[in-house]
RNA sequence: GUGGGUGUAGCUCAAUCGGUAGAGCACCGCACUGUGACUGCGGGGGCUGCGGGUUCAAGUCCCGUCAUCCACCCCA
């Protein structure tokens, strides 16, 4: 036999098991984002590559993107995230739109990097955006659509938490610290680590980017002020807002949180497992100069984007991802003999016309094996139509559950089968 | 790009000091010629990732290579 061919690297094959993972929780986040009045779009999977030079990270542009040239000498890149493309939607359009605009998409994207734990090179993600609002009370509500689809998929406050900083607060303290605005690049990848890196170790990175023992100490002050927000009215009306959305239980503000995109320029926030066994589950924030960037009017705008890949292994680990039917029909009609394959199909047709989903074996094979196939399947209901039943104008089905068979005229089976179905559905 | 772990049946894994490659699950068959899930019995399945080396002998030791996982970097 031949090598099966391999798939790419860092790709994922959605067996139907996994497809209905992603369906489901691709319904959610619909359901979430229409609960609080967002429109669906979706832009083109490949953008010119100078479209990511203008604004994202330069690492996630040099290094992680997919750029080649397609025939015609272009130099295209496979998105690795969908804010530019947004962006750049919003500037084409920007004289004929009402503001604001409240959009979400859920699509594929592409990063090259190496595989690990919650990360591969084709995933797929949830964006939401608010467009053209500058209040907190916008962030508050991109917090609060967060902490709304966090629930709805079962997540508890105690297993996960959505942490908020301000840039522009963390800025000022930082300034009044003494700490040039050339470092401030180095600094924030400094906050990012304060978890990660032990105490030494940490203050050794701060001494690298030029912070003296009493600056070190001062941002160490600061990390650890959770009453820090307070300094910032921004903050304090965004956390008024919170409480209003009565999400309150999921939302807290955070002094490490400061994202890594230099895009950012408000309010930012993550969303985080408590029990810290996975990365960030989402990251988002306030980003007003990205419009503006890619050649449209100043628009404010805020949005965060959920991967799908950390967010269902967690999901997988606590428990939450519920048992989904991947039934393809819940009733299956078996094929007696090769003699009767007409008259099976025409009824199975029947069954169908008369609203029920319905599979169809094709083979004349042991009822035994019929049997076994329609119970792996997750079939409900078995039909059969053999001589016994074709005598007496009948059709038999047996309730797989509970292991009961009964016999109707077979102008009636549809009906009888359809209540069948929804008494057991009910149970 | 840097560092580490692991590759044995379809899946999860075992194999003592280097000495003829095994179990559970899954699959197929029979008990049961009109009935799944449960039970009993039986059966098929392997270039031990690939290439080389050491040895009387390699799944086991050494080198290389590929794949995969994990961590760093970065980030959804």
């Amino acid at each position: 036999m031949a090598e099966i061919v391999r798939p790419v690297k860092g790709t994922q094959d959605y067996y139907p098991e996994e497809m209905a993972v992603r369906s489901w929780l691709y319904g959610r986040m619909r359901a979430v984002s229409e609960a609080f009045g967002y429109q669906e779009y979706d832009g083109p999977f490949l953008e010119r590559l100078e479209l990511y030079a203008a604004k994202s990270g330069e690492e996630l542009v040099e290094k992680q993107s997919y750029v080649f040239e397609d025939r015609g000498g272009e130099r295209v890149t496979l998105r690795p995230e969908l804010t530019p493309t947004l962006a750049r939607m919003v500037a084409a359009r920007q004289k004929q739109m009402a503001f604001p605009l409240r959009w979400w998409s859920f699509g594929p994207f592409w990063r090259y990097e190496r595989p690990q734990k919650g990360r591969s090179r084709e995933f797929f993600q949830w964006n939401i955006d608010l467009i053209g609002d500058d209040s907190p009370e916008g962030d508050a509500e991109l917090a609060a659509i967060a902490a709304s689809f966090l629930r709805s998929v079962g997540l508890r406050p105690d297993e996960s938490q959505i942490l908020v900083n301000n840039r522009p607060l963390m800025q000022r303290e930082l300034e009044a610290l003494g700490i040039a605005a050339k470092q401030l690049g180095g600094v924030y990848r400094l906050i990012d680590r304060r978890d990660k890196l032990d105490v030494a170790k940490w203050e050794a990175m701060g001494k690298v980017i030029g912070l003296d023992k009493g600056q070190l100490a001062g941002l160490s002050q600061l990390l650890s002020d959770i009453e820090l927000w307070k300094k910032s009215d921004s903050l304090k009306r965004f956390f008024d807002a919170i409480d209003a959305y009565g999400v309150n239980d999921m939302v807290r503000y955070a002094p490490t949180i400061i994202r890594g995109l230099d895009y950012y320029t408000g309010t930012v926030f993550e969303a985080w497992d408590t029990a810290g066994d996975f990365r960030s589950i989402f990251g988002g924030g306030r980003y007003d100069d990205l419009v503006n960037a890619v050649g449209g009017d100043p628009v404010p705008a805020v949005g965060f984007a959920v991967g799908n890949v950390v967010l269902t292994l967690l999901l997988e680990k606590l428990g939450h991802v519920p048992a989904l039917g991947s039934t393809p029909a819940p009733v299956y009609v078996t094929l007696f003999d090769a003699d009767s394959l007409t008259a099976s199909l025409t009824l199975a047709s029947e069954l169908r016309v008369a609203g029920l989903n319905v599979t169809s074996h094709l083979s004349p094979d042991k009822l035994q094996k019929q049997f076994k196939q329609a119970d792996r399947l997750g079939a409900k209901i078995v039909v059969i139509l053999g001589p016994e039943e074709a005598a007496q104008g009948q059709v038999s089905f047996k309730e797989l559950a509970g292991g009961e068979q009964q016999s109707v005229a077979r102008g009636q089976a549809a009906a009888a089968i359809g209540r069948l179905l929804e008494s057991a559905q009910g149970t």
